[in-house]
DNA sequence: TTTAAAAGATAGTATTACTATTATAAATAA
DNA sequence: TTATTTATAATAGTAATACTATCTTTTAAA
């Protein structure tokens, strides 16, 4: 039996659903090779039209703009990563054993699992590295938000800060120290790959050293190893 | 007696020196408005220009493109926050005390401080944590590094690390921890103002919150206080 | 006073980010 | 089976963006 994972998207996000038509599931896959290959700035629907083989008109009638798509990939990617993490987790019993779990997996590039043919886990990770924190990062934040666009991100942030506090229900700073395993599993990884003197990782640049570190951080933070 | 603080620039930065002409100063200190106002997708050569009561061709006498300028205001940002540690720890003799400030001042907003006329440092500040990351989270990120034009970020990253060696020599990640305190300091603030659920500052939104979990997340992870 | 540098004025182009319309093909319901 | 909805394709058009080029006038330094 082969079960098709099924991740359950805002409507909001998107005028037509991509994932009901062959079309709209080319639009999913193309774009991401496409953002993974010239960066979400240098993106656009003209080209994903033109490499998909339809029209532009034709992209616009799934998404109403580059930015809405982007939001979609990446929250697209955060509700595949919960479900990796409570997959994952699932017969771990000690919380500090899944806590290096879910670093384990966030730090670490995915290998694109064929569940989902149309959407290849591992150019998203790339992309949600480089590109993910442009989601957010903009004047609009606070009407998208209204939207719940973001809820996905919130969601695997209420998750690692209930296993924080599983590992310590004293901890202060449960969701604080989440953003900060996600968005520094990321940001350790452009930086070791691009600016490499921003890290401590020059020599051989590996995804164990980011977990070494992050390991060292978070249970030193909560104080139980 | 009243000096000026002067930030020595990356020539490569740009084609003309801003801070050499009236027009120039000009450019800096709207594009700082305008960015802070509208965001830097919004912000155009040509809304610059009208705001200033100039012409588009002009700006372009200075600047390439708009990329270039945001990566100049960020760059002068880094390299006036280095000059602002270097005055305000110059006495603190011990180290940790030293790194309580370096966090201080990086999650504290700054006020305007009338020495630079042309830049508004409160406002610059604000521009970091929002668009700070879309200076280097690009595809040209390697051709723009050589150029050195992340030179002051990774320079502040160089005095954060030594303070935190100093702290503790043996601590293996002093330039990841300070790339995790900078980065952090800016998101946590973005995310306490934004996306509160995604901290533990919901409640009385202030920075001093953040400044507590800084505090607490290095200062556990060194094991000095 | 001459000359060079900077700024202003104006024009023009390719690309981007859309909207609109009309025709056609495929799927589905009566 | 036909009628009708639904999706797609084809084409056109617009305002704004991101530039480049040129020429004239003003300002400032030698």
């Amino acid at each position: 039996m082969k079960l098709q994972l099924q991740i359950k998207m805002n409507e909001d996000l998107f005028l037509r659903n991509p994932e009901h038509t062959e079309l709209g599931r080319n639009i999913i896959k193309h774009s991401i090779q496409l953002i993974f290959q010239n960066g979400f700035e240098a993106f656009t629907f003209k080209k994903l039209a033109e490499d998909i083989g339809t029209t532009e008109a034709g992209i616009y009638r799934y998404f109403e703009n580059k930015h809405l798509l982007l939001i979609y990939i990446t929250a697209w990617y955060w509700g595949w990563l919960e479900y990796q993490i409570s997959f994952q987790t699932n017969n771990v019993t000690d919380p500090a054993g899944k806590l290096k779990k879910v670093i384990k997996l966030l730090a670490t590039t995915v290998e694109d699992d064929g569940e989902t043919i149309y959407v290849n886990e591992s150019l998203l990770h790339q992309i949600v590295i480089s590109e993910g924190s442009k989601a957010y990062l903009t004047k609009q934040v606070g009407e998208d938000n209204k939207h719940q666009f973001f809820k996905p991100y919130k969601d695997l942030c209420a998750v690692i800060g209930d296993i924080i506090l599983e590992c310590n229900p004293k901890y202060k700073y449960p969701r604080s120290l989440a953003t900060t395993i996600i968005e520094m599993a990321h940001f350790q990884n452009f930086f070791m790959n691009n600016l490499p003197s921003l890290t401590d990782f020059g020599k051989n640049k590996t995804e164990s050293q980011i977990i070494l570190f992050l390991n060292d951080l978070v249970f030193s933070s909560i104080k139980k190893v």
